[in-house]
DNA sequence: CGGTATCCGCCGGGATACTG
DNA sequence: CAGTATCCCGGCGGATACCG
């Protein structure tokens, strides 16, 4: 998959991307669509571990970070005693919304009795 | 996340299945994407293996499988010598190309630059 | 309160060889 | 031509303990 090194191969650079795929990764950790979901609204931390039931503070830390990273979400610290850390989503990501609303029809229609685990 | 089996707990089946999550799921394999993109007319195994360039044989019976246990392609065999095997979507399959849309179009403006490694 | 740091198990995907 | 059958590896996600 153009990641050999002999010569006369393709360069990685000019390996053509899907966009349609790089959108999928964006979305593709475990809770990231319920993160973003909730997210519709601007939430605290512990608010969001409180509406993703089963996350850890470790797994929940990750997915927003790489939400962040891949500009989803912003993140915004209050330099307060306690600490208090809100999440909210950005222009891309309020974009997406309407996106998540049509996998949720299509969903609700096909995905009921699936058969794949995962 | 409710695998136990203590009493007292939530029965598995009672756990509440996010349809987004669900649909997320069905187009998680790695190639699924462009397998559905390329399915949009139908294709015998072969030609779907020089349209997704760089996937193996067994990779791509696998994600076929897969794709035909949750209902979104058909897979119809031809008796004949040699094997002529072909896929097309099913309509949840076609139903679901809208959302690839849309979905190549917000990676257009959005995931262009996107860090995350996956 | 909102995180890190560490360790670990699982399984999705890859490589390769063989087959009806 | 269109697949199986094996073996293997990396990395995501989970558990737990500690921190400013």
């Amino acid at each position: 998959m153009a990641r050999s090194s002999f010569e006369g191969e393709v360069p990685v650079e000019q390996v053509e991307v899907c966009p349609v795929t790089e959108t999928q990764n964006v979305i593709a950790g475990k809770w990231k669509i319920l993160i973003l979901w909730h997210l519709r609204e601007t939430r605290r931390f512990g608010e969001l571990q409180r509406l993703v039931p089963g996350i850890s503070k470790a797994i929940l830390t990750s997915q927003l970070r790489e939400l962040e990273k891949d500009q989803m979400i912003n993140r915004k610290v209050y330099q307060e005693v306690p600490p208090k850390v809100e999440y909210s989503l950005t222009e891309a990501g309020k974009e997406f919304i309407p996106i998540l609303e049509r996998m949720g029809e299509w969903g609700k229609k096909h995905a009921v009795n699936r058969k794949t685990v995962r």
